[in-house]
DNA sequence: CTTGACATCGAACACTTGTTCGTGATATAC
DNA sequence: GTATATCACGAACAAGTGTTCGATGTCAAG
């Protein structure tokens, strides 16, 4: 089933353009399109070629339908394999619910509810180490109040969704009593909480345990310019 | 642009079904097998429907190419938009080579040559204001002296290759003399620039012109935690 | 009632596209 | 040389397929 002898270099070419051509145009190419794009001039040649690539199961053909062409999976190993890396990427994309704003007087608003499904952020997880999904989202920094914290106004900070925090984490937290969201790093010390701005010349903030609201863990920052 | 009137229930089945169609063949349906699943009887009401599909901005045709359709990003939304995504995604997506590091007491390393095909930073699209590509590289901040320019040890700054600048760019820039690679701010003034760093407790450096090498513009900056 | 926009139908047309067939060139095996 | 398999060409056919057009029906506005 599975010779070993090398694929003629029209029969290559052939791959390697159906597959760009359907990545290109989202649908496979006529018999037409395969000829003129690597030089032969006979539809019957190209057909020809087509069976033995289909014998050799490097792609599957319906018959009689136009463009009824499909690589297999085993025409990626010869070719670049982009369509079916689209597959790899994408699987390996994170899409980030946005789901509001972070300013510092005010709770995170629209925290759990619906979202806007317009509003994702898309992160490649060979950003992130290997985080699942789901327990990630993403706030939109508003206000100049938050740049202590190594973060500016109009950054957006990818989270993880948590309550509780280990010490040297970057955290978003509603401050009750203060009544104010911050992004800080954490450090619990017996009953308090130190919440450490990461400009050293700033100082840090004590609050009972009891009056801090973990919200999240700082991820990722990005910021536009 | 963007009538709110809802699509009519047999254009939303032709959707439905074309997307169904496109994930279970890998390629789009005809025009006369859209029918025979939407129950409509006339090719011309099946093209007609798609015309009005595709004035809405749901779909995107060929003309006169057999299957010439392609779902666009809006229709995902009015069905589960699956298949049509994953292509839509990866031609948003954004491959930025990671070219190397950034010190500030050496000049941008292997900034032309072949790079490590495997350091690339995955952005999406939506990320960046429609920039294309190509242009684009990211470098990752080595070494403390850079965090003056809002930017800090460990993180991945993306750059637009360009060699000129306008006042209130950051830009990366090499400055002859001194051989230190910097993240600031750029003005011109006169025959000296001003390189400005982000932090408004540091003093800006002034240089000849001819003595600084902009390398490129500073796009996005993204930070890992 | 008349008008006009909208949606649908059926049919005809022309181009697209997969398939088939006769022919020939080349190379390897007998 | 002859045979056989492989690969290629061009032409022609039939079915697939997008496009166009006239006719009809519906419905709300005038």
């Amino acid at each position: 089933m599975s010779d070993d002898k090398p694929l003629s270099d029209r029969q290559q070419r052939m791959l390697a353009f159906i597959n760009e051509y359907v990545a290109g145009n989202g649908r496979p190419p006529t018999i037409r399109e395969i000829g003129k794009a690597v030089d032969i001039s006979s539809t019957s040649v190209v057909n020809y070629n087509l069976t033995k690539l289909k014998e050799r199961g490097f792609l599957e053909r319906d018959a009689e339908v136009s463009r009824g062409l499909k690589l297999t999976r085993r025409a990626g190993k010869v070719i670049g394999s982009v369509s079916n890396a689209v597959d790899e990427t994408f699987a390996r994309l994170l899409r980030v619910p946005l789901v509001g704003n972070i300013v510092a007087g005010e709770p995170i608003e629209a925290f759990e509810g619906a979202y806007d499904e317009e509003d994702v952020v898309e992160l490649s997880a060979n950003m992130l180490s290997a985080s699942n999904n789901d327990e990630l989202f993403a706030l939109r920094v508003n206000g100049e109040s938050m740049i202590d914290a190594m973060v500016f106004d109009g950054d957006i900070v990818v989270l993880k969704k948590q309550e509780t925090a280990k010490n040297g984490d970057m955290v978003a937290a509603w401050v009750r009593g203060d009544d104010t969201t911050t992004l800080k790093y954490f450090y619990q010390e017996g009953q308090q909480i130190r919440l450490q701005p990461a400009n050293p010349h700033m100082d840090p903030i004590y609050v009972d345990s009891s009056l801090v609201d973990v919200k999240g863990k700082v991820m990722m920052v990005v910021r536009h310019t």
